[in-house]
DNA sequence: AGTTAAAAACAGACCGGTTGGTATGGTGGA
DNA sequence: TCCACCATACCAACCGGTCTGTTTTTAACT
């Protein structure tokens, strides 16, 4: 892997672990095995272009996943029941939403850096979108699949915060259990 | 005012706009007017013994409010509706949540820190217990309480990020009109 | 009430360490 | 020869925290 991918992808996992300002570029640099001058080649406007650059990579990484779900099952129901259920296997498995999850980006970042707070809104709009056109494909207009994909971005990031804190996989089962109703 | 109150009350603000990492010492004590000779007379133990100072003033302050808004109204349904619409209003008027939210601490901290992930989930607790106690009384059964009270949860706190994402309050009002759906 | 001593509250200089960022120089391949 | 790529040394600014010393409040005793 090249340096730069490297680096995008050894700083994603620590910014979602530890936040933004919770990760020094030293650290970062230390993980990747590289030098500092190396970073700055690759990034010449530093700490927040990195942060960018792993938004939008975490983006991909995240549209990809959920796309692959979403078309694999053949209602809404069944794909985010499918989701949230890999997401807790996942949490389970080692103790963090690594991968799916940047609010600790969000609500640090949001009203300290409009380029950090807009890749994040475009991720949750991408998120939102891909649960929008399958719940359109299950026949619901306009308004209500957008209403109702809103409800379910927020109600699992949110449950994603409780898990976090209550270090336990309820609220995301609970979660899964209850959208139906939405439906 | 006493100082320490005034330090905490200084404190929960910043820490709540910028995260734990994103506020130094020397900030909040530049904004109370005060050394920090003072500030460490009060709280010897240092920044995370303020941060969970704050947690427990902002922990009183929010169930203060809750509860008063679900003492209010007769049905969980016309409070949630009540209370959102009083967080909708908060956010227009000054653009933050401030006073409400503290996911940006949570994510930040709940793997770096026991007693602060401990502060958060009673905090979550007590927010969830209260909508539970309603619901209780709505004639829903324990389990359905339980259930509902953490998707309120969860859904809310999510809408939350999601209006500091996108810079606007529709979130919340979408997720409000939901809400009748699940009870 | 007046004196005094102890304790609480506060001030500010100072500490080692780390932060994000820069400047310069080397190195290997085209 | 040139340039992308990387390494190193270095910087001022700031970090959380400690230190010593001063002011202010409290309480006890005569």
């Amino acid at each position: 892997m090249d340096t730069k991918s490297l680096i995008i992808d050894v700083a994603t996992n620590l910014f979602q672990q530890k936040g933004y300002k919770g990760v020094g570029l030293n650290e970062i640099i230390k993980a990747c095995n590289i030098s500092k001058g190396s970073l700055y080649h690759h990034f010449p406007n530093g700490k927040e272009e990195l942060l960018i650059a792993c938004l939008q990579l975490l983006n991909e990484e995240i549209t990809k996943d959920i796309v692959e779900i979403f078309e694999r099952y053949p209602t809404t129901r069944e794909a985010a029941e499918a989701m949230i259920s890999k997401l807790v296997e996942n949490f389970e498995a080692e103790g963090t939403l690594t991968g799916y999850t940047f609010s600790s980006i969000v609500s640090e970042m949001a009203s300290l850096s409009e380029p950090v707070r807009n890749a994040c809104a475009q991720l949750y709009q991408k998120i939102q979108a891909i649960y929008m056109e399958k719940l359109l494909a299950d026949g619901f207009t306009k308004d209500k699949a957008n209403a109702i994909a809103l409800m379910m971005t927020a109600s699992i990031e949110g449950a994603m915060l409780l898990c976090l804190t209550q270090k336990e996989a309820e609220p995301l089962k609970i979660i899964s259990q209850l959208l139906p109703k939405m439906l």
